[in-house]
DNA sequence: AAATCGTATGTTAACGTTAACCTAACCGGG
DNA sequence: CCCGGTTAGGTTAACGTTAACATACGATTT
């Protein structure tokens, strides 16, 4: 009825039970609809527990029971509609299960990604889903947090551990796939933006298209690897910047490339606009494919070649399995799935000449 | 030295203390750097630390000393660049001043959007960064989240209260700004993509599409307002699929509008894609006005008319008079900041004929 | 009529950490 | 040689919740 100036101290299970003329125990069965209550009680307890606009302590609850009923998702670059649809995934199987979910963001640094792990790991977060690109130091205090007992979930990061549990998508086959598609369209020139060759050459989708053109009998021409200029760590919503300056580059060589492979769609993109602004055609001039196949890729012009990955499906899988850790068995040997990719043949790819 | 199978039980400060011969207490003053520790002492304690590979626990801190140093943000949609650049200016400030944030995701759903907000609070976030639109339930648990002394602070909701800072651009002028460069190129026919006529009018940046429209003279055309098809609430990454079905129906009315403004960039790039794919010329034969300024609206071939909003900004001083609520006047009155927008003018808009 | 059972509570003792207070040794100055 | 201050700890009692156990009473069952 008459509001509380309840600014300093917060409102406790034992401020209700006195109130309502009952234990603080009582309050709690009613609370978590656990035990013997009698209905009047309940009520009566219900209108105080209303009326004092009463929360529950979620650190206090969750000290007692040893969980929190919360998972953490790691990812690296908020701005990335992978990382969305991922994230989707996750949620779709948590929210099922009454599981809360905390987003971190490490934005691609590997300072931030050991950050966020701690975080949520001091929080205690009953599980982890890491869905940031590897790198020493983040693999090493996943590797602690995993031995001091936390259940871990990957999402295509290049780590196994056996007791977490992985889940990604066969960006080598992709990246061939691609690539082969290009060739099988009779390009003999084909450029790949979005790598540097100083570094970044772990990424899996460059590997399946240097493997194509090995297969193929085309030599690597090292000029028409460009991209990944100044931090390979950028946040992904800058890369259209790398496939347009990438792009330039390619575009000013003597022999330029007929085709070019781009580490994803925003870098594609990037590289379309250098193109259509160099006064050339896609895909008469120049075929242009891409990688993940964002929502964007089907609605601008030409609509844009590239490769799907199931992303929804690894965010609920890597969810699926990291529930069945916390709940079934968390000492249980990991599990692991590979999807495949699937290429996705569109406007901006055509036959050479 | 030799690694324990501590799946079990958690390392806690008194497992610590016993193996370092010493009290909880002074293993707790060694992690936090408080009080004093003899130099060697602390070097004893460090190595059993280190040895157990020990992790504090959040929740018993958390409860100890009322606060967690942990912020919340909601956001509706994960996938849009507005929310990723908002997060960053959030970050760029909590980092600095040692907070951790947490960010859940409502999709635009009522329901989730207070399951967020519960999620939070109960697991005592010391302040609440609320970037979802406004709903009666939202508005509502808000309220009382609020009464009940949690710190609030607002990016371009609408809803006031006297405790919670609020934040936000002026999107009636940014809509006003476009529409009157559409008008200012002679346009007369200028249509609208992205509500519904019968609900979400309270659109900002389409009453300020609205009241140029009225100042300049000209009729508001209901049959030039399109889109908002099925759910208000779609996430924005299908907004593109909006612009394009949107664009489609102008397209075939027997008066097609010479100008368009879309609700935000996704929507002005599906619009921009349906255009060319009617072989029609932009901005020759249809100029197109986005909003938002996302990275790649510059990327894009015609490059995008646009309005910015420093989002970044946003982000940060939300986050900064969060703190201030914090850490310096839990009761202050309430902060408010309404930051202008900025018409950015590229190659997608042209004068009529 | 005693034994048994289901219902409706209350009591106690943690969960892991730390603020606040207390103790004791040591050091230099008057 | 005693006093006050610094250093280096230890002790106690919470923070808010709940699992586990204990109690009490009426209703059946034997």
């Amino acid at each position: 009825m008459s509001t509380k100036k309840q600014t300093k101290r917060q409102v406790t299970l034992a401020d209700i039970a006195t109130l309502a003329a009952v234990t603080p125990m009582t309050v709690s069965r009613v609370i978590n609809s656990t035990g013997y209550v009698r209905m009047e009680t309940r009520e009566r307890v219900l209108r105080v527990v209303r009326e004092m606009n009463y929360r529950g302590n979620g650190l206090a609850r969750g000290l007692k029971r040893q969980r929190t009923e919360t998972i953490g998702l790691v990812i690296g670059d908020i701005a990335n509609p992978f990382a969305a649809e991922l994230s989707r995934g996750v949620r779709e199987v948590l929210d099922r299960r009454g599981y809360t979910l905390f987003i971190c963001v490490s934005e691609h640094s590997a300072k931030e990604d050991v950050q966020a792990f701690d975080s949520l790991a001091d929080h205690r977060a009953d599980g982890l889903i890491v869905a940031t690109r590897s790198c020493k130091n983040g693999d090493e205090r996943l590797r602690e947090l995993i031995a001091s007992g936390i259940p871990v979930s990957l999402i295509g990061r290049d780590f196994r551990h056996p007791h977490a549990d992985s889940v990604s998508a066969d960006n080598l086959k992709g990246g061939y796939e691609a690539t082969k598609h290009l060739i099988d369209l009779g390009h003999e020139r084909i450029g790949f933006i979005g790598v540097s060759l100083t570094r970044s050459l772990g990424l899996r989708r460059f590997q399946g298209y240097q493997e194509a053109l090995n297969e193929h009998g085309l030599t690597l021409d090292e000029s028409l690897i460009v991209g990944g200029g100044g931090s390979d760590q950028m946040p992904g919503y800058s890369t259209e910047e790398m496939g347009f300056t990438g792009m330039t580059k390619l575009l000013r060589l003597k022999k330029r490339p007929t085709a070019v492979f781009a580490r994803n769609d925003f870098t594609a993109m990037g590289a379309l606009n250098a193109i259509k602004q160099a006064g050339l055609r896609i895909p008469e001039d120049i075929a242009v494919a891409g990688y993940d196949d964002i929502p964007l890729a089907s609605h601008i012009t030409p609509a844009l070649t590239t490769v799907r990955q199931p992303t929804r499906e690894q965010g609920r899988l890597a969810a699926t399995f990291l529930l069945q850790r916390i709940e079934e068995d968390r000492e249980r040997p990991r599990e692991e799935k590979t999807f495949d990719c699937e290429l996705v043949i569109r406007q901006s790819t055509a036959p050479d000449r």
